[in-house]
Order: C-alpha cells, then structure tokens, then sequence
DNA sequence: CTCTAATCGAGACGGTACGTCGCGTCTTACG
DNA sequence: CGTAAGACGCGACGTACCGTCTCGATTAGAG
C-alpha cells in the first residue's frame, strides 16, 4: 500500500517557464490568501487563479501547504531571527526597530500572511520555530520558566504584528516598538518588576 | 415545491434518547479533538465514535463546529467573565487566582479543548468574544490602545493556560498566578515597572 | 436478520375511527395520483395528505403499494371480469357496451387510475391478472395461441380505456363500443379477417 | 459564488478511457436489467457491476435514465421507423417481416429492454414517440380516430414483441407475422371486417 | 524540413466526505 | 394506556475535491 508513487519531476529551478510559473502559483495563492482561507482554497482555484493546468500544479508542489511554505518560509526565517533577540538584548530598543521596520518594508506580504487566510498556519509555525529555537538555548533555571516566555513573547509579537497591519491608520515604527517595549519585551526580561526576581526554588 | 423542508433543532430537547445522543456527540468529538484537529474529524467519525447513524448527527448539529459550539460556548463564557476583570480590576490577584481555580476544576474539559485539536479554533472565538466585549467598554483615550491591550492580554492568557495545561509537572494556581500577574496583568495595567515583585511566595 | 418484526394491530376493521383513516388514506393517495407518480409519492406526503401521522400509516398498510391495493384491487377484478367475456363471448357489443358503462359511471376513481401516476402498476397487475385467469382456461388449440389473444386484447383495453379517459370532448359508450369491436373484439374472435385463416404448418 | 460548477457531457467522446467506460455502463445496465427493475437498480449498482467508481457514472450520464437512453435511444427509433407504415403501408406484410426481422437480428437486447425491468420505461417512450410521430402525420377525418388506432397499434405491439420474445420454443418471423397482420395490421387498416364498416354518425 | 520525442493542458478516473432525503422500526410523552 | 409524533439507523442520492493516470496537441531536437 505504498503511499506516493507520484514524483514529479520538480523542474530544473532554472528552466524560465517553471520559474514563471512558479511566481504565478505564489501570486495566486497570495490574492486568494487575502479572501478566503487556506482551507477553503482548493488546489484547483490556485491553478485557475495562475492560469496554468491543474495538474501542473503537482509539478511543482505536492501539497498546497508547500506552496506556502514556498512563500513564507524564507521571510518567516527572517521575521524569527529579528524576534529571538527579544528575549535577552541589550539593545531591545533598537532590535525592535529592526523587526518593525522590516515587516514595514514587506507590508503588502505579511499583511496578507498575518491578517489573511493564513494567519492561523503562519502563528502556529511561527510559535513552533521559537520554541524549537527557544529550547536549543542554554538554559539557566531562569524563574518564569524561559519555554513560557519565549511563548508568550513569540504569540504576543505575532498578535502586536497583526494588529499593527489591521489598523487603518498608520502607525509609526516608533510609537508601535514604545508599545511593544512596554508590553511585550520589558517584561519578558524581568526588568518589569525592579528587583530582578531570583529563581523561586521550586519543590 | 419547495426547497428545504429540512428542520432540525425542533427535537423536543427532553426527550431521553436526544439527550443520550447529545451527551453521546459531546464526548465523542472531545475524544477525538485529543487526538486529531477538528478539520481532520469527519462528521463520519463522530457519528461513529458516538454509536449513532451519520444522518443522525445532523438531526442535533448543522456542522462539526456547531457540536463545538455546545460543547465549549458556556465554558468560554464562563472563562471570559473570569478574564476580563484582569484589565482594570484592583485585586487581580485575587481575580487570576479565580481563574486558574476554575480552570483547575475543568482541568480536563479545558486540556482537552486549548491543548488538542481544537485549540485553535477556541483560541480565535476566545479572542474574537473579548475584543467584542472590549469595545463595548467606555474607551478613555488611554495609552497603549485599550484595543491592542486586550488583544495582547487575551493572547497571552490563552496561551498561558494552554502552557499550564500541558506540563507534565503540576504547577500551583499560586504559582501561575505570580507568573500571569508579572507577565500579563501588571504589563497591562500599566504597572509594569516600580511596585516591587517580592519574591514570589510557594504554596 | 429477521425481515419483519413489526406487527401492527391491524387495526379491527369495524373501529370507526379506523374506517375513517382509511377512507381519508384512499382520498389522500387518489389526490396525489392525479398529480404525480406512485414511486415519485412518498408515505409521508400520503399521512400529510390524509391528516395522519406518518407511523399510523403502518398501522394500516405496510407499503403504499398495498394501499393501491386496496383502492384498486376489488374495481379492478371487477373490471376484469367485464373484460374476459370479449374472448368467446356470443354477445360481446353487449359486454363491451357493460364494461364501458360500469368505466363511466366510476369515471372519476378510473380517470386517476389509468390516467395519473399508478397508471403503470395498474396495466401490468390487470395484463397479469388477465393472463392468469386466461391460462386456466380449456386451451383448445387455437391459432394464434390463446395466450397472446388475451394479452393484446387485455393490453389495448386498458390502453383505449385510457384513450377514453383523456379526452377532453367526451364519446359516448356507443361509439367507443363501435371502435372497440371493431379494433379489438372481432380480430381476437377470428372474425377479423375476411378469410378465416387456417392454422399455418409449424415448422 | 456560483452554484453550479458541475458541467459533465464534454467528454472528448474519443478518448479511449471514456470510450470503454461507456460500453462498460451499458454492458452493466443491461446485465442488472435481466435481474430486477429499473428502479430497484441504484446507480451504484451500475457502476460497480461496470467496474467503474460511483462518482464517475456522473461524468457520462446524469441519471439511470438517461444511460437507458443511450442504450436504446438509437435502436427505439430505428424500430419505430419499421413500425410506423404499419399504419399506411400497402406492402403490410414486407413491412411487418423486416421489422420482426430486425428484432430477431438484436434478438439478444431487445430480448433484455423488452422482458426485463426496463420494460415499463421502454413501452412508455416507444408510444409516446409513436404518439408524436402520429400527430404530425396529415390527418384526415378518419374513424376510428387516427390517434387511438396508432396508440393500439404501437401498444400492441410492443406486447406482441414481448410475448416473442419471452417464447421458449421459437417462432418464426413468417408466421409470428402471420399473427401481427391478423391481430393488429388488418384491423388498423380497416380492413378487418369483411363487410366493410360504415361511418358511424359522430356526434 | 520532416519526423520522432519530450512536455504540458485538459480532464478521466477511483476515492472519500459532504449534506439531503425517504424508508421502516422503535421509543417516548401526552391526552 | 393507546396512539401521534418523531428520534433513530440505514442507505441512496447528487456534488465537490482529492491525488493519480492517460491522452492528444504542441513543441523541439535529431536525422
């Protein structure tokens, strides 16, 4: 009972038509992002949507969730590597500016990604590739526990990133990293409270 | 010649077999939400986890989310009157404490529906109902944005418990609520700095 | 795998209560026969239609087939034994003109029956009650064989029966006897052709 | 948001799959039609006694009744194009002979649409054709009508037909001919009777 | 400058789940 | 305490997509 008799020939990257087309799945995944959600998307409207063949579309990913990996992955890996810093800069101030000025350069992108039909997906992955990073760290028997910081910290980011794009009125990189400054990232670093909490013994 | 004549929800609700199959549907889906997403449970699977026909099920329920809905609707309800007071109240404290409690007594429904397969669609209504309740509030021109605030607090709540719910260690109400208060609540009331956090007392 | 366990009382026919049922069960089905067809009329539109609850339906019938039946079956072995005498009869413009009499006066029960929607099931129950009847009969060696006789006379009587019935302008039991002697009667009674045909050599 | 997207009946209808799947659906129809009813035969029936999958019946026909079509459209027609001068012909007797003789060349199906369960179907579309046929022919003040002497005649046989067929020991062309021009022809042609029938007064 | 070979769209195909409908049986609550 | 109302299991309906497969047309390279 195998479960994948079907390999593709997942076209040579440097063959300009599949790059075309390539381009065009994004793009129609991106616009249809913006109406319905991925799993009200079938596979069959991306096609539509970037004109090309329904079976086509299996040439090149074999499921639509890897087409969103296709684009997001890279951006989400960058949009992480700008959050981590958080937990323990020194420079929060200026880490945060880098992070909002970024997704401000990719808005039309992450505004689709974070307030569209994939919200959901980008959140959990998002959250999941922070613990996963959070946990490779070492790990000094900090009090709260470092897993749910780097918890409420990545799920706090995300939720600040998507109100941020909802809002119709602009809101400047500044004001928006005071925000996060405030809520998020200060507390994260025990410099909420004054006097830096020593680890509680625990049992 | 008409279209629909299909009318459920007219079941007379006292009847002992509908209540049996009621009960019966409510389990079911909260077995299997342990063990898949809600997308991934048919209502073939319900309908067989709860011993009755398929076309039954739909004699209770329009959709899967609807079960949900009976399932989880009063709880939600319940934890939200529990959440909202951490935005202004004095004694919050004492108010998280009630939180926790409650969800300690639920523990199982509540592990169930924020760490299986439901978590996400309870973590969206969650989040949809408080932003709903929080703009019914007066809304004093405050900084941050009462909106965003709520938004972050809920998120952070949510995930929270989620986290609480998933240790294999038990962690005390007490010690949850040392947690929330230095991460959530006091960021929120715009305490955030100064008011010294003593070490946090055990038990 | 028992087939049948349900049995119901049957209800004591002299039950004045049951007598009406009844009754309103026969108007119900001739009502929606003249609108569309028995298999397209369901138990439900019949218990709708005769004021009664959809199970008590069972209790006097167990399909809506044997509820035809009983509308049907005792006029139609009426019908048929007015029919048979066309075969060998001395008289047969007199029979002819009592079949067609008896057709006019239950105009309206026979108009429904051979013209509505149970017109099917009634041709095929009257041609094989017919050729039961026939084929218990002495068989004298006839040509050509008794068993088709009977078939085609049985058949074209319910079909210009049913001609009858449609037509708008009505015939008068003369004239329809006159076309029924002369297209079906006599041929059947050998004294179609001119030249009485002797039994062909069989092969 | 359109609701019907489902367009069948494009087939190419000369791509090979489609081809032998068509074949296939009314190999399968006929076999089942040997066993039980139109009906009784579900369409999941057909598509596993053709081997095919349930949903791909749907992309060839839109409902049973219309793969009956297929199957006897094209032959139901040519045998209405032979019975037809029955009516008219001078040459009755050639004419009855090809068309018994065209039966007992596709002795095999028609023995199956005839006998089996698409019977009732079959005989419905074959008058009704011969109806409509009938009605654009030029129609002189004849008696008896001319509507009703075609609806007996095609009734008859269509019996006649069946009865053959349904014959254990066969019977030849030549004098089942002999019987059709006896029973059915001559009367039509008013040529039953010797004394030639006077117009009975209409009206 | 044909002629074979690779490629790609279109859609046929077997599935699985959907939500609807009617069946005939069984249970309950009500009058 | 019998009966109507309707809950129930069942199985067919017709629809939507899934992911795989086949095919015919369109190119593209080789002879």
């Amino acid at each position: 009972m195998s479960k994948k008799i079907f390999l593709p020939h997942l076209s040579t990257a440097s063959d300009a038509r599949a790059v075309r087309t390539r381009e065009a799945l994004r793009t129609a995944l991106l616009e249809l992002l913006e109406v319905k959600s991925l799993e009200q998307i079938t596979i069959r409207d991306i096609a539509a949507a970037a004109g090309i063949g329904y079976t086509t579309f299996f040439r090149h990913h074999p499921t639509k969730e890897s087409l969103l990996d296709d684009l997001a992955a890279e951006q989400l890996r960058r949009l992480i590597t700008l959050v981590m810093p958080m937990l323990n800069s020194q420079d929060a101030k200026g880490a945060s500016k880098s992070l909002f000025r970024y997704v401000d350069e990719e808005r039309a992108l992450w505004s689709t990604l974070l307030t569209g039909g994939a919200a959901g997906a980008l959140r959990q992955e998002f959250l999941r590739i922070c613990q996963e990073i959070g946990e490779s760290w070492p790990n000094p028997n900090t009090w709260p526990p470092a897993d749910v910081t780097t918890q409420l910290v990545a799920s706090s980011t995300v939720e600040l990133l998507a109100w941020w794009l909802r809002q119709s009125q602009p809101i400047s990189v500044e004001e928006l990293s005071e925000i996060y400054d405030h809520l998020v990232v200060m507390p994260a670093q025990g410099r909420a409270a004054p006097s830096a909490v020593a680890k509680p013994p625990r049992k």
